[in-house]
DNA sequence: TTGTTATATCAATTTATTTTGATTAATTAG
DNA sequence: CTAATTAATCAAAATAAATTGATATAACAA
């Protein structure tokens, strides 16, 4: 069988796919997607409460967390000892289907909320 | 600080959420987003194929497609001795947003292409 | 200041995923 | 039949991610 030799940009593949693959990774978890979950019905929630909602030790919901901020996923926002996440909706919103909305992500500001 | 007790769906947690981090999972990577971003735009490929155009050992190939197909985000049909693979369009469509269309998804059967 | 609370970080361990090369199974060609 | 080709699977090794408990840091209260 007689092929072409295809080109591949590898310039794209490692500069872009990378930052998807973060964002992926980071939501390729079923603890981190209840935290998702949980934000996107609470808004901005303190991580003092998201221990007891998501029921997780403390050092384990701030490695995840972490993981998410890190990603873009999420926001925080620090007030005296106490830490807010909420999601980043744009980015969520860039990521995820309308049909997660209220799952994992919010409506978008034009075509109003989803749920 | 009095704190309510949060009630928490852990049926749902653990029936649905693990459907979507299988999902996402299957996405986190670099290697497989460019195996689908191959599906994107060329269809329906041959294995052997891809083989050429992700630069990528048989075996280690097949393994990254067996992880996409058994998320159910791509279909397989055998010809022979040749395995073809195409990207799962309702189940990619469903799960990224409008503006990873030509990237990692294409367009709505509606909408029509978006690029 | 001293003690307490909230949360992040660290290092060690455990667990999961990926890579590799070899083998197998199925199909086709000679 | 035998040899060659395609692609899946397997087991071992390598790599990466998650969990744990302890510690550090910063803010605040007494």
């Amino acid at each position: 069988m007689i092929k072409e030799i295809p080109v591949v940009d590898n310039r794209r593949i490692s500069v872009d796919f990378s930052n998807y693959e973060a964002k992926f990774k980071a939501l390729a978890d079923q603890k981190r997607l209840q935290i998702i979950y949980e934000l996107t019905q609470r808004g901005n929630t303190c991580v003092c409460d998201l221990v007891e909602i998501v029921d997780m030790q403390q050092s384990k919901l701030s490695y995840h967390l972490k993981i998410l901020l890190d990603a873009g996923l999420i926001r925080r926002e620090t007030r005296g000892t106490w830490s807010y996440y909420e999601l980043n909706t744009d980015e969520m919103n860039g990521l995820l289907s309308q049909e997660l909305c209220c799952i994992f992500r919010n409506g978008d500001k034009k075509s109003g909320d989803c749920c």
